[in-house]
DNA sequence: TAGCTCGTTGGACAA
DNA sequence: TTTGTCCAACGAGCT
């Protein structure tokens, strides 16, 4: 027997847990890797996230060679179809597989492209293994959609999860195949230099996944629910991208946490496991919430457009030391802290009244574990037209956070070197210290670091009138 | 079906 | 300094 199957890898770059793969090879075919850079039609892919991807890819071809296989990178100036169809062809394939995705663009594609393979006689199937639940058959008790998270946690994390398959990646025949194109040949890598920050925050392997998750279980991860929100801690796991790009998949870390047996873990880390299924949940159900909120009456909401205030939310000079610090690690990073993203998040919604969608659009060019699903579910939560939202009258305080969550101050003296030398009573708030001890600090307001772009009072009444000229409104 | 309870992540102010 | 109370809103989800 010579049938051969091309398995097509997309954001799912593992060899285990990965149902599409074990399919066919249990099935007895000769595998054929296949990958093709996804440029979306509206949505560009973000620079951080071609960054990882570069090295994602180098790594996953390097895992398959090693066991004698051989990862076809589809031509980047064909259209994913065109580069399917060309390889199909000239390798014979008999099989199409993949695992899905349920990016509203996506689905679109692979069911264009299911169908076409359908009509050629060739086999194609689609697995859900990117999700510990498939979003197509999880509703609550009236069939509708889950919009609150916590029942639908409470209907799912007793639910059997369905156990990732074994494989013995020894046992895989592979295709004979010779590679056209070589990750290089995507040009991923940024023209600009963005500088060393990525390459010292990440190893972006599957074997940098494994180190995570080995320094993470299981003293931090007990520690978790402390510490999850302590910016100047390692206080989470940093398993994001990981998961994002399928380096790693969601039921072996799943399994790997449950094997702690500490509650504590179950409770606060295994949880947000389901926080990423509750966004993929909605983004399934709700396909138009990457632009457009979820609640349509929303739709009207007064925003202010203001490009000046945009640009130095970005940079990380706002004059909100926390704000800044959290920018500012984003940009040298391609990562923040999940308390820092709310409150960055909340401070351009609210003090700012820029559009959501802004920040969204700076978040998926600038994160390397940038992800539809929770890019979106994260913003539309913030500015409160979302699932589960935000309250208008929660304005995060960026002094009160900072003080509450940077205890140390180590994480705005980190990102923020120009304030390291003001005491910690004035670190959240630099304005108030006096001349002498700014000068002592060696700090001069509006110069080394900028004043406040809006005072906090000015900034949360504006957001609270604005909420309610828009309730007199509609 | 009507009614009840609840909602990841807060702030401001008073005592 | 810490703790309690109110803010004020509404739909989801369930019984």
């Amino acid at each position: 027997m010579s049938k051969t199957a091309l398995v097509w890898f997309r954001n799912d770059l593992r060899l285990s847990d990965n149902d599409a793969l074990s399919w066919a090879v249990d099935e007895g075919y000769h595998i054929l890797p296949f990958f093709h850079l996804e440029e979306g039609e509206s949505l560009p892919t973000g620079g951080a996230t071609k960054w990882w991807l570069h090295f994602a890819l180098e790594d996953f071809s390097s895992q398959i060679s090693d066991l004698g296989g051989q990862l076809i990178i589809g031509n980047p100036e064909l259209t994913c179809d065109e580069a399917l169809k060309s390889v199909i062809k000239k390798y014979s394939i008999e099989a199409v597989l993949w695992n899905r995705s349920y990016e509203p663009e996506h689905i679109k594609r692979d069911t264009r492209i299911k169908a076409y393979l359908k009509n050629q006689d060739i086999h194609a199937e689609s697995f859900n293994s990117n999700l510990l639940f498939d979003p197509t058959k999880v509703t609550n008790k009236s069939g509708t959609p889950f919009k609150v998270f916590t029942p639908f946690w409470k209907s799912l994390k007793e639910n059997e999860i369905c156990p990732a398959p074994e494989l013995d990646l020894g046992s895989i025949s592979w295709a004979k195949a010779i590679a056209p194109l070589s990750v290089a040949d995507l040009n991923l890598l940024p023209k600009i230099k963005w500088g060393t920050g990525f390459y010292d925050a990440w190893q972006p392997t599957r074997s940098g996944a494994m180190e995570q998750v080995d320094s993470f279980l299981p003293e931090r991860a007990s520690a978790y629910p402390e510490q999850r929100d302590r910016p100047d801690l390692e206080g989470t796991s940093k398993l994001s991208p990981y998961l994002h790009f399928g380096q790693i998949g969601p039921r072996e870390l799943l399994t790997k946490f449950r094997a702690t047996g500490d509650p504590k873990v179950e409770s606060g880390v295994s949880r947000q496991l389901f926080w990423r299924e509750f966004a993929n949940h909605l983004l399934y159900h709700f396909n138009w919430t990457p632009t457009k909120p979820l609640y349509e009456k929303y739709a009207d909401f007064p925003w202010e457009e203001d490009p000046t205030l945009v640009k130095a939310w970005q940079q990380g000079q706002t004059g909100y030391p926390m704000v800044d610090a959290a920018m500012r690690e984003l940009w040298t990073t391609g990562w923040m802290h999940n308390r820092a993203r709310m409150i960055v998040g909340s401070f351009l919604v609210k003090h700012l009244l820029q559009p959501w969608q802004e920040g969204a659009a700076w978040f998926w060019d600038t994160l390397v574990d940038a992800n539809l699903a929770n890019n979106t579910f994260g913003w539309q939560w913030v500015a409160g037209c979302g699932a589960d939202g935000a309250p208008y009258f929660r304005v995060f305080n960026p002094i009160t956070q900072g003080q509450k969550f940077d205890v140390t101050g180590g994480y705005v003296r980190k990102w923020c070197p120009e304030l390291k030398d003001l005491p910690l009573k004035y670190l959240h708030c630099p304005w108030e210290a006096t001349p002498l001890e700014l000068t002592a600090a060696g700090v001069t307001l509006g110069k080394d670091y900028p004043h406040p772009v809006i005072e906090h009072p000015d900034g949360r009444k504006k957001a609270l009138d604005a909420f309610a000229k828009w309730k007199d409104m509609s």
